[in-house]
DNA sequence: TGTACATCAGTGAACGCGCGTTCACTGATGTAC
DNA sequence: TGTACATCAGTGAACGCGCGTTCACTGATGTAC
């Protein structure tokens, strides 16, 4: 069953999107490899035409969602309104919806806390996609005529990351907690927007 | 070979001992029942005479590691100059100390991020101990004569959290990035200490 | 206090399962002529 | 353009290893008398 370049592209491209989602839910270790490539449709079997170690489409995943995420915060710095786009931004990353999604949204929060058990070249993607991210929202912070604050974009988005750390850790065990958390992270971002 | 009472009991300590510094540094998954056994001086057999199960360890570790990381923070607001030991607390937690660690010391940075995935005893655990900390660390971060702010303290420790998780994940990959994101961090706290 | 027996913490081999990886095979696609 | 062959994406079975858990056994401790 040979099948054409396109479709055989096409498969390889619903594998990694399928892992970068199973392995936000899950975490790497709880998505075998079978249960990849039955999420795109295929057999485990033909995993390795495509690559060449589990460990490989890791890292590909995670450079995949991480410059996505970098890509969005670019987007909200280039909307024509960024006020108002940053103002729907923070919100809606420091909102019950993003706590209580089963895997998180942002691939920064995601993979973070993995990162220093993972291999250099996943570290290496994982950090080049921060960069941009920082540089992307320190953009999306500046006051329409004022320079970009990097310090100030790494401080609220470290912040903000931590509050969904915490809020989604104690979301069963402590609604209440969980909620108490994501006001305080809300309010306590020194951020006008 | 039976043992005494005693020891048995120190054994039974030594094995949560154990779990806990090696969950923190490896993970819950990259540690092997036989691996903790040997941490503790034993062979794996007699994992069972102890707990029920890995589970249950895992359980019994987090909420013994969290318990203690709440009392450390008890600990700085019960310094008599607790101005001191709290500009000593915040200097040493956002340090490159604390992210170059192996395991990290704070048992809610460690294991926050891996509660969404683990069972309700666990998180139950985990909630409890951030909640005592989370109480105690407003209690650290009051004025003298100032009721305790908890919004203020959470949005304070969701940006330590926050902070080390993104330094831990870019220290090798990238130090520049890891090193601007320690300082970031603890010139952005909002808090005078 | 001393003795005989029961208990049970620890040992190390074994079991069974899941998972990453390999392999022989299939048959439609891509290519050479 | 048509034909013959080579390629290779996908299939599903199999391999081998690691790990959680179980089990029969040991012998010092704890207890009953």
């Amino acid at each position: 069953m040979r099948i054409s370049r396109e479709q055989a592209e096409r498969n390889r491209r619903k594998v990694v999107e399928a892992a970068d989602r199973l392995f936000r839910e899950k975490g790497f270790d709880q998505v075998a490899v079978a249960d990849l490539m039955r999420a795109a449709g295929l057999t485990h079997g033909g995993f390795y035409n495509h690559f060449e170690s589990k460990t490989a489409l890791e890292t590909e995943a995670v450079a995949h969602a991480c410059a996505r995420s970098a890509a969005r915060a670019r987007a909200v710095a280039e909307t024509p309104d960024r006020r108002a786009a940053l103002t729907q931004f923070l919100d809606g990353y420091l909102s019950p919806a993003m706590r209580d999604a089963p895997a998180p949204r942002c691939a920064l929060l995601a993979y973070g806390a993995d990162m220093p058990r993972h291999d250099a070249a996943t570290r290496q993607a994982f950090a080049d996609g921060l960069d941009a991210y920082l540089d992307n929202f320190a953009a999306a912070l500046a006051a329409p005529d004022a320079a970009p604050d990097r310090a100030q974009a790494i401080s609220a988005f470290a912040s903000m990351v931590g509050s969904l750390v915490l809020a989604r850790a104690t979301k069963d065990a402590n609604p209440d907690l969980s909620d108490e958390i994501l006001k305080a992270a809300r309010a306590g971002l020194n951020v006008e927007a």
